[in-house]
DNA sequence: TAGATTGTTAATCGATTAACAATC
DNA sequence: TAGATTGTTAATCGATTAACAATC
């Protein structure tokens, strides 16, 4: 198929996608307060970083900015929400309805940001055909049929580690674009879809390497 | 204070630390398999890394290979979990517990690498003084003390945002040396300690950035 | 010895930071 | 206009990868 553009889209770093967003929610606090202005200098230096970072990462997706002023707040805070796709709602699918997704069932701050669990999925027959909070609870098998219909664009996975591997297989099966997977274990990321796992294991190991350096001889 | 050691203690890259933490699980699997040695060669395609890459971080820390040969994979295993503190075992208080906390509580990893929830601490009048498999609830003001008593060295945090500053205060104050959090919002990271935070948000964000640049006109 | 693979140095790549002309 | 701050180019820094002498 022919390019997206004839502009050349340059590769994102992660890392700018990730400042973005923390961007975007520190813009959000700013705006609250009243503030109609900030300079990239001011940003940077509510997160140690550089201004020059600051700047670059917005100039990777235009000019935002105002010489002299900086940027206007609630523009700018408008301009990464459409970027980040915080300006529209995603359906999410849970898959796994444990301690830890119902944990992520309950957490506020999805919602808060448009994504919107539209479909639990769970083969524990204790909770199949329940409800929680008005999002029904279905079956694995009929992930194709409800990923369709309910327009799902993104899952959520807190199974557990033997079940992930078939369950991301099913999820990329039924046309979901973007996972972010909770269980634990070695997985061979799908192709085609955005895939990063949240690894509670590496996290802890990082923090006690650092602990045990500490407590050498 | 004097130096710890005459020789160079070179500064460890991050991703270094992940990278052992990963090769480490893969070495498990690996000596489950049956197999006596392995080369960089081999450990590196298990996960699209370079083999100099491997040799790189496992160089950081000493000569663990032979030359012709490759690592022997029991007893590089056993190096890797002593240089990440899994040899041992880290008495852990987990802060928070509702529905994550809960859910960290009862995952199983943790107690397989070491990491033993010694105390769980929630200030909810419906939980105090109850005990979750053996272990106490308590409410944070005994920190200092439980902190003492039982050795705790790592923390989980698990609360609701607003709480999540103090706690953390209330943590390094305790002697806690390295933190684990995932309260979500911006925090100020506790100085002469090692912090992490898991955000869901930025996560899901990033997934929606790419999501929405796909979906792009 | 010949073949294989390490540990390490040098080359490459990409991300961060400094510097500054453009311009509000 | 003078001062401030952007967007961008050039310099720096650090991490990844290639290459290879050392050596099992």
């Amino acid at each position: 198929m022919a390019r997206r553009s004839h502009f050349k889209i340059p590769r994102i770093p992660e890392m700018t996608v990730r400042r973005l967003s923390v961007y975007t929610r520190c813009l959000q606090q700013i705006e609250e307060d009243g503030v109609k202005t900030i300079s990239s200098q001011d940003l940077a230096e509510r997160f140690s970083l550089n201004s020059a970072q600051v700047r670059k990462d917005l100039a990777y997706f235009g000019e935002f900015g105002v010489r002299g002023i900086g940027y206007y707040v609630s523009g700018l805070k408008a301009e990464l929400q459409r970027i980040l796709g915080l300006d529209r709602e995603w359906q999410v699918a849970l898959v796994g309805f444990g301690n830890l997704g119902s944990a992520l069932f309950h957490y506020k701050g999805f919602a808060r940001q448009g994504f919107r669990i539209a479909a639990i999925f769970d083969d524990d027959p204790a909770k199949l055909g329940q409800a929680a909070g008005g999002v029904p609870i279905l079956p694995l098998r009929d992930l194709p049929r409800e990923a369709k219909a309910r327009n799902l664009q993104l899952a959520i996975v807190a199974v557990p580690a033997e079940s992930a591997q078939p369950v991301t297989e099913a999820l990329v099966g039924a046309g979901i674009k973007a996972i972010l997977n909770f269980a634990p274990g070695r997985m061979r990321p799908p192709k085609d879809v955005r895939f990063k796992s949240v690894d509670l294991s590496i996290e802890l190991e990082t923090l006690s390497f650092y602990l045990a350096q500490g407590t050498r001889a």
